[in-house]
DNA sequence: CTCTGTGAAGTTGTTCACAGCC
DNA sequence: GGCTGTGAACAACTTCACAGAG
């Protein structure tokens, strides 16, 4: 589940001129990535702010600011161009050159994970796959070979990995992200409910079921019960979050 | 995953006397929580805003004026109760009431959370799961029962659902949350990685493993490389996040 | 002296509203 | 007339710094 604590906006300014993007924006730009993939198979070629927001559940304002900070490339009193949007995006985002992902734990959702396919359509590469079960190294899931964790950095070699994902045993956890950033893994994808040091400059985030649910819960609280019969015109005000 | 766009603070203002809680602060609490769990554990009885901060990857002033929010229950010149602190996280944030939660899409995805035994430990209940697949329909997953779809609404009766997971194919997502929100479904958790609409009043979330890793790749960009042999002063300052 | 709770200051993010261009 | 791009106004969030309590 996504940067949680410490949304803010330490740090990580691109080494180019342009300022740094707000941590918020950058957290919104891959679903506008997604509502113009989905535009695009539509068959739509020009887009407003307003249409790309209603996908996303945001306003035009808040849509145009944010694709600002990545350059100007709408047409004033057109829109926006969807093929040569996603491009920019994509490159923005840093997805165009095929980033090298690793996986650990190949459990329940490690395996989903390694068997999920809208990874590899997005510009990932799934390289490697690893387990300390003798039962599982040797195997293969999804298309991914996997190998013996005590060999990571054998196995791994030179290879620069940009991304490992992380499906181990909350009582593994720490020592596994100890090792694989010691071997040169650049960033971590965390799926482990329970607190992890990272060192400073390694980028990280965590996705976490539970939290999800806990804050669904909290919110459940203050939703106004629906009175049944009568749902008060649900014209499905569109939006992408709570 | 999470709520990606619109992180502000719209409308949820629960109808207690107290004011709403901020949204990031809503985010940050079930990271309190699992720290909180974890420091329980090994055998912390008091603790210091500083010590929780630092398994969170915050600050002690963030996490008292977090804390705060949910009301005083520290001890100046002290600290904070470990066991209290969790009850009243958990009272705050709605998990002593068990919540009813259903899953529908029993693909992989759908299966590994079903068999993932951290929910339950965490005051939610799977009371069932959906799919079309006859080869599905009648079987058990994780101890959870797989209905036919179709059946929904005469399955779940009267009982009040808190929060819908999906994990189904993107193309019959939408359908899917129409069909539960009609059946009075609370709140929803989206796997889904397409835009989707959803009724105004119905607390929603996302988890995108594509964002996520999207989010990942561009901090790449900006994170300095790691000089090899001279890690500076890598004394792995604690983060929950990016 | 330690550690919480919190106004006030400082910072970051969102929305408005309009100039500029089609 | 429609729609982008953007300063300026506004709102939200974070950090500071200190009073208050043990």
């Amino acid at each position: 589940m996504s940067d949680n604590a410490r949304e803010n906006n330490k740090g990580a300014m691109p080494r180019g001129k342009r300022a740094a993007i707000p941590r918020t924006t950058l957290q919104r730009l891959p679903f506008y990535l997604r509502a113009l993939y989905s535009l695009e198979e539509e068959g739509w070629e020009i887009v407003s702010s307003t249409q790309i927001a209603e996908l996303v559940g945001s306003n035009s304002a808040q849509t145009r600011k944010d694709l600002s900070f990545i350059g100007e490339f709408g047409q004033r009193g057109v829109g926006y161009n969807v093929p040569k949007l996603i491009q920019e995006l994509e490159k923005f985002l840093g997805v165009t050159r095929k980033r090298k992902v690793v996986l650990i734990g190949v459990g329940r959702l490690g395996s989903a994970i390694l068997l999920y396919k809208g990874i590899r359509q997005r510009g990932f590469e799934i390289v490697a796959a690893f387990d300390v079960d003798p039962e599982k190294i040797g195997t293969e899931v999804g298309g991914v070979p996997v190998y013996d964790f005590n060999k990571f950095e054998e196995v791994i070699g030179n290879e620069k990995i940009d991304i490992a994902m992380i499906t181990v045993p909350a009582s593994e956890a720490q020592k596994v992200v100890d090792r694989i950033v010691q071997a040169g893994v650049r960033s971590i994808l965390n799926f482990v409910p329970t607190p992890l040091k990272v060192p400073k400059g390694i980028p990280h985030r965590t996705v976490c079921l539970s939290a999800e649910l806990q804050i669904l819960s909290y919110l459940l609280k203050s939703a106004k019960p629906r009175i049944a019969g009568r749902r008060r015109r649900d014209r499905a005000v569109a939006s992408e979050r709570s």
